[in-house]
DNA sequence: TTGACAGTTTGGAACGTTCCAATTATTGGA
DNA sequence: TCCAATAATTGGAACGTTCCAAACTGTCAA
């Protein structure tokens, strides 16, 4: 009900100085006495003066708001990615332009452009399927930094941070390898996106270094959802040469796998090695207790958000491309505490 | 690397006409001359201008910018209700910076000022555990529009939106009791919750309802996540007139009920009744697909984003409270599904 | 020829801040 | 006592927009 328009002005009237004074108190500049300090800061308080930021911008023109947009706010991966974003970005003393694209790259322009206009200092994007170096290219030439995080766009020279697909899926084979499997699948994930072929190729990799079949057979896309990894495991198990293990996309398709062994009456873990990607928080807690290639999304928004403040801070366009590194979290799916349990028992 | 400084004078230069009449021309005034509105428009597209909002709002002070701050973005309860408004908020023109306030209430203090000073029309909050509504009382005295959404915070008069949780408790209940259970437990969330009190009311006042036992040691209280929900099972399992079913505080927990059931080789949906709350996304797609109490999260979320439009449209202050209706979604987790199957071979 | 009127266009004063250059007050040394 | 140096304060011009009142064009009826 209250008039909302507290000035400057007002609070330098009621502390008896001039607007001048109120701003360095406001920026906390060394300038000012420390009595006229105190004076104005308690009248500020008293008055209930809100800052006004806009109007700050305006005049110098570097505000403290970056943009987050994200593909899928509702994949836990990318929810964990956007909080580890949230906590340095706040921690820094900005805030977030925050937006979900659903995968919609027509959206995913509309809430740039409208960033845009609200003024940003710097974007962190994580872009929808079928974003175009095109799409950015008007943004990074007007000099505002632009962080990619998860996947990359081709064509687009500006920083990232993406995971070690290749070797993270190479290490997942590697270990069914030795757990004995000699007929291992890839599971889910779009076949179109740099992210599944790149952990497609360690996959491969590694079958080929261990003189394994590499066939495309082998190799069932689907939606990288739980549902997705579903129907993929289905058609695995209507295989002829039917494989004893799956290396999965992410982790929804290796719950959705998991899910469906079950419905077979095929227990992962058991009689069936099973290995996620990502280890999104529930992998530890599902039953069984997933084994996965963990990449830690919270730290990755998190170098991916202090990466983007370094830029803007330094006002520097070197694009630099971080690699998360990636680690093997060996549980029960993939059958590892099996084989210990029979090994003792032969021993 | 270039100048992002194109400003509206910049464009009246270049196609001859006055500041104004840009201006104009960017509010799609009708006042406007088609030809003068063409060359305009050409002179914007091809200068590459971005419009300047902070600069526009500083004169007309009313911005395009909402606030959501979320306790828990790692939930995906919470993830979708953001989701669902982020939907109607991007469709209405307006943006949003959303914050995650981890359960941090003097985070969220921050965050919320900080918002303040860019200059928000109105709030959407689900609020931290423990925001007081003197946390609050100075942001609505200020007429900025304030919609509560999943929590409650007592004392505090603004609009509200929260799902009927006695009534989604109650129902599920009565459904158990309906499948031919006699002992029913509530398992898990934090007992000091005014969400946890509601629907634990709902549990209770069915069983009652039904001259069942509602004595204190059946509802045991846990973190409201999987792993709470494997520790609570556990709890239950020791009991000495073990209970047959439970309804779990959330989705989270009936999943880890779910598990730490299977670990006691317990077969959820078949030995022992779960029902859950919330019908996360997980639910539909989960073995045993968990029967769980809809609360549509994103539908709860649209609304309250109509909600605080509406407000911030038309200044009105009256707060409204909307209870969004609950459904039971019956699945396999309460067993419903396995007594049809007894039923059909007695027949 | 004048005036009224509608259709367009425009200069300049806001909006709330920051920043610069200038001013005043205070101190210490010669 | 005076000067220089330092400390503290200040007025006014920006920043990029909107909005108001005023002004310019034609057209048409009187």
């Amino acid at each position: 009900m209250k008039q909302s328009k507290v000035t400057v002005v007002d609070v330098a009237r009621a502390a008896g100085v001039s607007k001048s004074t109120v701003s360095l108190v406001l920026q906390g500049s060394s300038l000012v006495n420390e009595a006229t300090r105190a004076r104005v800061g308690a009248v500020i308080r008293e008055l209930g003066y809100v800052y006004n930021r806009s109007a700050a911008n305006l005049r110098q023109s570097k505000s403290k708001i970056v943009g987050i947009v994200v593909n899928d706010l509702t994949n836990s991966f990318f929810a964990e990615l956007a909080v580890g974003m949230d906590m340095v970005v706040q921690s820094a003393g900005y805030i977030q332009f925050m937006a979900n694209s659903a995968e919609n790259a027509d959206r995913q322009a509309e809430v740039i452009a409208s960033m845009r206009e609200h003024g940003m200092a710097g974007l962190i994007l994580s872009p929808a399927r079928g974003t175009t170096a095109a799409d950015l290219r008007p943004l990074v030439d007007s000099g505002i930094p632009v962080v990619l995080v998860a996947r990359n766009v081709p064509g687009l020279k500006v920083s990232s941070v993406v995971s070690d697909g290749h070797a993270g899926a190479a290490a997942a084979v590697r270990h069914l390898i030795e757990l004995g499997h000699r007929r291992i699948a890839f599971l889910g994930g779009f076949n179109d996106t740099a992210v599944f072929d790149e952990r497609m190729r360690g996959f491969r990799d590694a079958l080929v270094e261990a003189g394994l079949d590499a066939s495309e057979e082998l190799v069932i896309s689907s939606a990288p959802s739980r549902a997705g990894g579903v129907a993929a495991v289905e058609r695995l198990l209507a295989m002829a040469d039917r494989p004893t293990a799956a290396l999965c996309f992410n982790d929804a398709v290796a719950f959705g796998a998991c899910d469906g062994l079950r419905s077979a009456r095929i227990e992962p873990g058991v009689d069936f090695g099973v290995i996620g990607f990502d280890d999104v928080i529930e992998a530890k807690t599902a039953v069984p207790a997933l084994t996965t290639v963990s990449v830690d999304p919270q730290g990755m928004g998190r170098r991916a958000a202090q990466l983007l403040l370094k830029q803007i801070n330094s006002g520097s366009f070197e694009p630099e491309a971080l690699v998360a590194s990636v680690r093997l979290v060996v549980r029960e799916s993939c059958g590892a505490s099996q084989r210990m349990k029979r090994e003792a028992m032969t021993a």
